[in-house]
DNA sequence: CGACCTCGAGTTCC
DNA sequence: CTCGAGGTCG
């Protein structure tokens, strides 16, 4: 049966050699031609395989494969645009503080007071217009700040670019600067429309404006109405004493140049003006993100100069998360995996953040009685780093009278078992592990997922069908499902029943410490897994493992090693293991599953990434930064090397402030990887 | 033993 | 992203 491993590798390489090939042409058909073959599910399925078969064979992998792939995609369809001046990026400021210690430096560099002018900060796409003698003659975007793609053709069609600028008198050579945007209302509209035709609606408009933006087809963008505000310019025969004075110039030889900039002649006049825009930065049908602030006159600007990344003498002022109330219409509990029991506030939906809210968790009794939050409570909620929802506190002046403090249920949701709290402990649980629906349903769709066993199309609903229909009863069960028994699941044909039948037999092979996170140990997530499939890869040996051998392992203390030592030693558990063994699956790894050695740029550092990045997810820029050799770790701390901020970051970056840790942005992130 | 890092677990929205 | 709590180090 077994074949040779020189054998299953040929076959392995064969086959990722295979899915990059296809892997590419679809990118092409998707990305480039915007006409694609197949489904999304399928392209994923695909990159799904191909990563499986690199983790199983990590000497397979090489750079250049799409699993590799990180940010922006290389684009062959547009040609290099070097920008005369680099587009530089600028510094940020999250709070007045920040401000004020910005403006200080300015007004003691220069001993003397400033203008500043302020500008909304457009979330769109920054592009560079150079006007030949007054003609349009070339558009591009901001690449890297020093070369950007030629988007000429697709600029064209914007109407608000004059092919050539009003009055006389123009420079040989003028780099213009501003930022592309799709009008709320058109992408909303857009996103609609998407929907009704089945197709994948964009994110946000940024994204809508970046697709319709790099069209190989220039008619596409004409269709997609998109807007544009000019901002400044690059390169040019300067002959005015100020930005506003340019700005008005602009503004008169036909470019679209908004009418809220102000100059401030203060710094409590810009902080009004920030103030202002954050209140009303719903107000306008574009997508704004902060404030820009700039030194009015140029030949301040010259004597500030600029660092490497940013000019000195402009700064981003990025608004906090929004914050909106609404009434808490009931405090609800659900039962977790791991039998945890957190309660969660059911709100009247409310718009914050560009999204519709209407649940926030609360994480536990103690912090619903710490916010003190009751239901009829009017609440403040905001989304924390700008997606979790979260409900800040109440507003006591709107509360009822005699609203009664919250009280937690004394019985599960799920299975009407009475709960339990062990002394000391913060946590309330339903002790019913193995008759508890909702801890089974839980358990089965964390065992499914990509962290664990990461068997595809095993969804929520389908893991709940099966559960009630009694044919799983633990996740070893679903090794042993027929395409007979799938069939009579409502919505199941042949496709789907060959798919799910596909991915559950896919799922037999992982390494064992994505079996031990799919186990449902308690503690045991994915790092403690690693260490102790690292020590023990093969679970028999875990299994036989004492007390110390356990706590002899670094990062393993008394209370995980009894942890492991106590489940390994429970009866039902060794019968999943044995039916899990008679299923097929792979029980210890193999040698040759040892991590790839590449270029290692950030090898020993350790990082903190926070915010939304624009060319990374934040799983992308995790994963690009572990294969550079750095640890990725979730809090800030003395011996983090540096922080990596992308868009509105949460409190990891004023925490990184306060205690004084390097931050870095994303531009100069993706700069250290690839050093 | 306390301070400080980390990790685990649950979570929302599209 | 958040909180609670385990592990380590001084």
């Amino acid at each position: 049966m077994d074949q040779p491993p020189d054998r299953d590798r040929a076959e392995a390489q064969r086959r990722v050699e295979e899915l990059r090939t296809q892997i590419r042409h679809h990118d092409y058909r998707y990305h480039v031609l915007d006409e694609p073959e197949i489904a999304d599910a399928e392209y994923d399925e695909l990159l799904r395989e191909l990563k499986r078969l690199e983790e199983r064979f990590p000497e397979l992998i090489t750079p250049d494969s799409p699993s590799q792939r990180v940010g922006g995609r290389p684009s062959e369809l547009f040609a290099p645009a070097p920008h005369l001046t680099p587009m530089l990026s600028l510094d940020n400021a999250f709070s007045r503080e920040e401000l004020d210690a910005w403006g200080k430096r300015i007004e003691r560099g220069i001993g003397n007071e400033v203008d500043f002018v302020c500008e909304l900060k457009i979330d769109g796409l920054a592009v560079s217009l150079l006007y030949e003698r007054g003609f349009f003659t070339r558009g591009a975007t901001r690449g890297d700040g020093r070369v950007g793609e030629d988007i000429t053709a697709n600029l064209r069609t914007l109407k608000q670019i004059p092919h050539r600028l009003a009055g006389t008198d123009h420079p040989d050579r003028l780099e213009i600067r501003g930022e592309v945007y799709l009008p709320v209302s058109v992408f909303d509209k857009l996103n609609r429309e998407l929907g009704e035709r089945g197709d994948r609606p964009f994110a946000n408009p940024r994204n809508a404006a970046a697709g319709s933006l790099r069209q190989k087809d220039s008619a596409v963008t004409a269709s997609r109405a998109l807007a544009l505000w000019i901002y400044g310019t690059g390169t040019h025969g300067r002959r005015l004493e100020r930005h506003t004075e340019e700005l008005a110039a602009l503004r008169a030889a036909g470019l679209p140049v908004n009418q809220v900039i102000e100059r401030a002649g203060s710094l409590d006049d810009v902080w009004a003006y920030c103030e202002k825009w954050q209140r009303q930065r719903h107000d306008v049908d574009y997508q704004i993100d902060g404030v820009v602030i700039k030194v009015d006159r140029f030949a301040l600007r010259d004597e500030l100069g600029a660092t490497s990344k940013a000019p000195r003498w402009a700064l981003a002022f990025k608004f906090p998360p929004e914050e909106r109330t609404s009434t808490v219409q009931q405090i609800a509990v659900n039962t977790g995996r791991t039998g945890k029991v957190t309660p969660f506030a059911v709100l009247d939906p409310v718009f914050v953040g560009g999204a519709r809210v209407t649940y926030a968790t609360l994480h536990n009794d103690h912090e619903v009685h710490r916010k003190d939050v009751r239901v009829g409570d009017t609440v403040i909620v905001r989304r924390a780093g700008d997606v979790i929802p979260e409900v800040v506190g109440p507003v006591l002046e709107k509360r009822p009278a005699g609203t009664p403090v919250w009280e937690f249920p004394t019985h599960c949701p799920s299975c009407s078992t009475a709960l339990v709290r062990k002394e000391d402990e913060a946590d309330w649980r339903c002790p019913n592990k193995a008759g508890c629906p909702s801890q089974s349903v839980e358990w089965l769709f964390y065992f499914a997922s990509p962290g664990a066993m990461d068997i595809n199309h095993l969804g929520y609903e389908t893991g709940k069908a099966l559960l009630r229909r009694g044919w799983v009863r633990d996740p070893a069960d679903v090794y042993f499902l027929t395409a007979e028994r799938l069939a009579e699941l409502p919505g199941f044909k042949e496709k789907s029943i060959q798919n799910l039948l596909g991915a559950i037999a896919a799922a037999k092979n992982r390494p064992i410490w994505r079996l031990l996170v799919g186990l449902n140990i308690r503690r045991v997530g994915e790092h403690v897994a690693q260490l102790l499939a690292r020590r023990f890869p093969a679970i028999d040996a875990l299994a036989a493992a004492s007390l110390d051998d356990l706590q002899a392992i670094a990062g393993i203390g008394p209370e995980i090693a009894a942890g492991v030592q106590a489940w390994f030693s429970d009866p039902e558990n060794l019968a999943l293991i044995g039916k899990l063994r008679r299923a097929g699956l792979r029980m210890r790894d193999d040698e040759s599953a040892q991590k790839p050695a590449g270029p290692q740029p950030l090898a020993g550092k350790t990082i903190v990434i926070t915010g939304t990045m624009k060319q990374l997810s934040r799983e992308e820029a995790t994963g690009a930064a572990e294969a550079a050799g750095a640890r990725v770790t979730s809090s800030v701390s003395k011996r983090t090397d540096f922080v990596v901020v992308g868009e509105s970051p949460g409190t990891k970056h004023e925490k990184a402030v306060a205690l004084g840790v390097e931050i870095v942005d994303e531009a100069e992130f993706l700069r250290r990887l690839r050093r």
